[in-house]
DNA sequence: AGACAGGGCGCC
DNA sequence: AAAGGGCGCCCTGTCT
């Protein structure tokens, strides 16, 4: 362990320290300054990889990526914090430090005293020893922040000019000021000639308007309400809008904006969504539209492994529950054909609907009683998330299966509403947070076999997104394999010797696109 | 001018 | 096919 405090402020560099502690955090050497803290790093990382222990990822490993300086391992305090906090009933109180996004500087956080740095590091070193799961959780979070930060760094292989040939071909040639592109302006104008007035089609309110002096009372105007209504004007709307969202969205400012040198350049933001998944900020890259994915294509000798966790949160479930049909279901490639065979005469279509009410809280009637049915063949797996959904209605607090603590009711929630909003939330959180727990493993143990592996055409981790990893590779075979090892890793320190199965669907593919999407 | 809420969409 | 959970982002419309 060595532990860094935080850098002084303005991106000034100099006086950085470092202390060598042992597990416990208590310092066994002296204070060392250093002239600059990158260089530094390097030196002690390339000696013997040291855990670091830093005020946040966030804050000082983007100066180290940009210095050409990587590390192994870490523990992030800030990370920690939040986490430990919240299990404390405190949200929110400790640093709320933002991260850095503008390159070449460090954010405006003070200075802190490496004194008070090592002080938090041994009161949370204490918190960890004496729990396993948690110690698991943290190291997880913290290989976490840093497989975010690289990935933000190298970027997803993207080209432009892919992107741009999409652009030109669905919403026509770039405008050169601010008038809408040309696909959009004509649709538009047809949307005024069926209503026979001038309208803006993006206002729910002049929409509605146009309907309602045409005799057509809608109460809304989403997609499944206008669909309902026959009028030459509706298919116009809905391609004005997906042709709105494709322009405003992913156009050409997104391209300025978010891809340089064919690599889109997202800023991940670990654990920030309550369930631990990880959040993006702009570039809206967890969000990123099957229509682009053709846009994501691999450099000249390289591929693409995709791999995603199939039908990843009722495996977890059975995991969790420990519902011995559940888990014996679990262990076949297809979760949905064996819970079919045995609760729904083989219906799979019901049953898939009726595990997927079971977690996220379905209320509808049909949903409802086919949950009644499931509950006779898995009665566990069933009783394990109603008990979360009544604590959570009771205004208590759930745990993921590592412990991280979901958020305390908001003091007023007393409405039946509301109760019933934070018992499919508390249902749903030991399960979401619990995938989220296993899919980081997955990443972390991904992350420190391609970066420690000799061999170094195995790859690099390019994308994450919740139950899904993408590697860039030379060597397809080499990263499909360590993908397996990590699976097998992460299920193993999570769950022991299950007998749920975890299966990934791997694809190598020269673009991120789904095969059965249209070229 | 800027903040915020609500509607809507698409990603898991 | 949707429903239920979690997000980010864009738009309009309203309030300050």
């Amino acid at each position: 362990m060595v532990v860094v405090p935080h850098p002084a402020a303005g991106g000034d560099t100099r006086g950085a320290s470092t202390v060598e502690t042992d597990d416990a955090g208590a310092p066994v050497a002296q204070v060392r300054r250093h002239r600059d803290l990158a260089v530094a790093v390097a030196e002690i990382e390339s000696a013997h990889h040291p855990r670091w222990v830093w005020t946040s990822t966030a804050s000082v490993y983007p100066h180290l990526l940009r210095a050409g300086v990587r590390v192994q391992r870490c523990h992030d305090l800030a990370t920690t914090a939040t986490i430990t906090s919240m299990r404390a009933g405190t949200p929110g109180l400790p640093s709320d430090e933002p991260v850095d996004e503008r390159p070449g500087l460090f954010d405006a956080a003070p200075a802190v005293d490496i004194d008070t740095v090592l002080a938090q590091f041994a009161e949370q070193r204490r918190v960890l020893s004496e729990d396993r799961r948690l110690d698991l959780l943290i190291a997880a979070e913290s290989a976490g922040t840093l497989a975010a930060a690289e990935m933000g760094f190298d970027g997803l292989p993207f080209s432009a000019d892919a992107h741009r040939r999409l652009l030109e071909s669905v919403l026509g040639p770039r405008p050169a000021g601010y008038e809408p592109p040309r696909r959009i302006a004509e649709v538009t104008a047809e949307i005024c000639a069926a209503f026979g007035r001038p309208l803006n089609p993006a206002s729910h309110a002049e929409i509605l308007d146009a309907f309602r002096r045409e005799g057509i009372d809608a109460t809304s105007t989403r997609k499944h309400v206008l669909k309902e209504i026959d009028h030459p004007a509706v298919p116009l709307l809905l391609r004005h809008r997906d042709l709105s969202k494709l322009y405003s969205t992913n156009g050409w400012h997104w391209l300025d904006t978010w891809v340089h040198g064919n690599r889109f350049r997202p800023v991940y933001v670990p654990g920030a969504v309550v369930s631990g998944r990880w959040a993006s900020r702009g570039g809206g890259a967890l969000q990123i539209p099957k229509s682009l994915r053709s846009s994501v294509i691999a450099d000249p000798g390289h591929t693409f492994v995709v791999a995603d966790a199939g039908q990843l949160e009722p495996r977890i479930l059975a995991a969790m529950s420990g519902d011995r049909r559940m888990v014996a279901a679990a262990g076949a490639d297809d979760l949905y054909a064996p819970v079919a065979a045995a609760a729904f005469n083989g219906d799979r279509a019901k049953a898939k609907v009726a595990v997927l009410g079971v977690l996220y809280g379905a209320t509808s009637g049909d949903a409802r009683s086919l949950l009644t049915v499931l509950r006779n063949s898995f009665p566990v797996a069933v009783d394990f998330v109603e008990r979360a959904a009544r604590a959570g209605e009771r205004g208590e607090v759930v745990y993921s299966w590592l412990g991280r603590a979901c958020p305390p009711p908001e003091p007023g929630f007393h409405s039946h509403g509301d109760v019933r909003a934070r018992g499919r939330f508390t249902r749903n959180f030991v399960v979401q947070a619990t995938a989220a727990e296993w899919a980081l493993c997955v990443l972390a143990e991904l992350r420190r076999r391609l970066t420690t592996d000799p061999d170094r055409t195995a790859g690099e981790l390019v994308f994450f997104q919740h139950d899904e990893v993408v590697v860039h590779t030379r060597n397809p075979d080499l990263a499909a394999a360590h993908i397996e090892a990590s699976v097998q890793s992460a299920t193993r320190l999570l769950f022991g010797d299950t007998a749920v199965r975890f299966p990934m669907k791997l694809a190598v593919r020269d673009t991120y696109a789904d095969e059965t999407d249209g070229e």
